[in-house]
DNA sequence: ACACACCGTTTACATGCGTAATCGATGATG
DNA sequence: CATCATCGATTACGCATGTAAACGGTGTGT
């Protein structure tokens, strides 16, 4: 698969959030985050159609798009490239980046804990 | 401070272990990960002169490059780029990704729980 | 001194990306 | 029907990037 850009993942949030949706509706729910005309998005629907991260079904006299990359295997994707590219492939060295450098908060702190306590032991 | 591209980056790696090198050596240690020419090497250290992302000091006919942006820095925003555009910014949630998702390994396991462990416990 | 080898600097060029405007078909409207 | 509004498709264009070759100055060996 040809890599989604920077602008096109963008829409692809909007379409994993709700889905299917017309150019227009995708154009208004970006709306808050880009303030993209409407040819921009046209732009991009287009290059995800080309590049098979979007189908389109006719209605009517225009398109409705949907998402076919799915979501988990673009975050997948992605996580997976960053753990390679800076932390040598593992998760742990990111954790103890962030555990050193960045405000966990509480909130989170919780969540890896019960995250954590799910793991199989090892031995 | 502009952005560092990818082929940039692998550049700055090699930095980041070693140096002060000379292009020379930065070609030669890159030989491993990519197979590029010196011209190349030479082209990418000059757009990382030109963001300030490293130094050079002569050294007879030559120059000596070194890091000015510092790993951890560049870790960090890229880090935290990526937790913000795909998890709401928090590191849990890409934890849970990746316990879900991927081979912990055994390793990964324990350390994450060291690591866990020594957080400051809520209440 | 002179030619050459070796550097860094400048220039090159195709492709992708961000951001649109324009074109052409077609359904809606008077 | 004739015109207009609306879509998607096509074209545009400047900048970044990946990848490198060409150029020009200058130590160096003979």
């Amino acid at each position: 698969m040809m890599p989604i850009s920077e602008a096109e993942s963008a829409v692809m949030q909007v379409l994993w959030a709700r889905h299917p949706l017309s150019a227009e509706e995708i154009v208004t729910a970006l709306g808050d985050a880009r303030q993209w005309q409407e040819a921009t998005v046209k732009t991009l629907l287009n290059r995800l159609l080309n590049k098979g991260a979007v189908g389109a079904v006719k209605e009517g006299r225009r398109y409705l798009y949907s998402p076919l990359l799915q979501r988990e295997a673009y975050v997948h994707e992605q996580s997976k490239d960053l753990l390679d590219r800076l932390f040598g492939g593992r998760l742990a060295p990111l954790v103890a980046h962030f555990s050193a450098h960045e405000t966990l908060s509480p909130r989170d702190i919780a969540e890896l804990k019960r995250l954590i306590a799910e793991l199989p032991d090892e031995r």
